[in-house]
DNA sequence: GTCTATACCTGGATAGAC
DNA sequence: GTCTATCCAGGTATAGAC
């Protein structure tokens, strides 16, 4: 933060002694932009500036504009995706629910801490060929979700006739918008606000006379 | 559909009748465009030939690029503030979560009503003077809200404790997020899925033995 | 590793004919 | 109302010096 601080303040060159740049640094610094203004409104110029470096430092580190949204994408997705491995194949034993509420919590956790890269992922639109090869990869991710309420349905710890795959979407989607307007100065801590979400999907809203769990 | 599909085919000179352009007729494909690319990632050379004009003709009609995007959102506004209005007012015999449900059922039927412009709003980023007016009707939105809640609070109705400003960002984020993977072509119908959505706020997944009105 | 300068192109917007 | 032609700003990317 103390970095960025003086990024932002301005020329760099003013700034003798800093740790030099890398691939990561620059990449953070353009998310950052990216989750605040949209990554077609955020030019290399504004990512420069905020570095504190010229705009043609920026391609020392990066391939290009699309390289540097691959290098945070990819980043983000593998920890959402590690972390899906972890919900899928934890002891079976373990009833499908619970399984889906770590899934969500987890979920949750990661989304707020990776705040900006997450935000970024959740906008793509497929635009490119990089970005619909994330978008896909985001549908698997989906899925999977969605294959555990499935079981719950045929374990009958969900209502038959629910639709798993909505329900799913209607869960993750929470999930998602949580990263949307969650803001770290809030009166609510984020540790907590994992917790909020599991009972909210869980749940719903907390009526008195309905405690479960 | 039939207007769209040749207009999408190209060179309307091809098509000796046809309805006349209008404002409104190019904004709603520009809308069209923009939800599924993105406000920025869009060109009017695309919204042009979507419609089978010149890029100079949409000039004619709209006063540039950023008014198409006022034209399209101030009506879906609009439409969100007086369902708003109807919630607010109503009855106040009736409990505050009756309201509120009312409220999210409304949303839901509004945003897949208008999906396409509800997405882009959604995906305002305040990048420029439009956008934020814009997003300071979202915000009052949000906060009406919440003020339900707040009410349910009070009353008794939600569990004393609960942070009624998270909970409507997470019920009205149902609503958002329902809007951007909808498609009218699902196995659901849009009229049902707002009833299902209704149900999650207000209950949660529907696991058994839960029933709850 | 970072700079300045610049090439090149896309995209919004305007002029003026029909 | 719609066209063709054109202007111009801004944005990605590259060249070459330091």
């Amino acid at each position: 933060m103390s970095s960025k601080a003086r990024g932002a303040a301005s020329s760099r060159s003013q700034d003798p002694i800093r740790k030099p740049l890398d691939a990561d640094a620059v990449a953070t610094a353009a998310f950052e932009l990216f989750s605040r203004q949209g990554y077609n409104a955020t030019s290399l110029d504004q990512v420069a500036s905020a570095l504190g470096i010229s705009k043609a430092a920026i391609y020392y580190h990066h391939a290009g504009k699309e390289a540097i949204l691959r290098h945070g994408l990819d980043a983000a997705m593998a920890a959402l995706e590690s972390m899906l491995q972890e919900a899928v194949f934890q002891s079976t034993a373990n009833p499908p629910l619970d399984r889906f509420a770590y899934l969500v919590r987890r979920g949750s956790q990661i989304g707020l801490a990776h705040k900006a890269t997450v935000e970024v992922l959740l906008r793509l639109k497929g635009n490119s060929e990089i970005e619909r090869s994330l978008l896909k990869r985001r549908r698997a991710f989906d899925a999977a979700a969605a294959a555990i309420l499935r079981e719950a349905v045929t374990t009958g710890d969900l209502q038959a006739g629910s639709n798993p795959t909505v329900l799913a979407s209607l869960s993750i989607g929470v999930i998602n918008t949580l990263v949307e307007w969650y803001r770290p100065d809030r009166a609510i801590p984020a540790g907590e606000l994992a917790e909020v979400v599991v009972r909210f999907v869980m749940s719903g809203l907390p009526r008195t006379g309905t405690e479960r769990i």
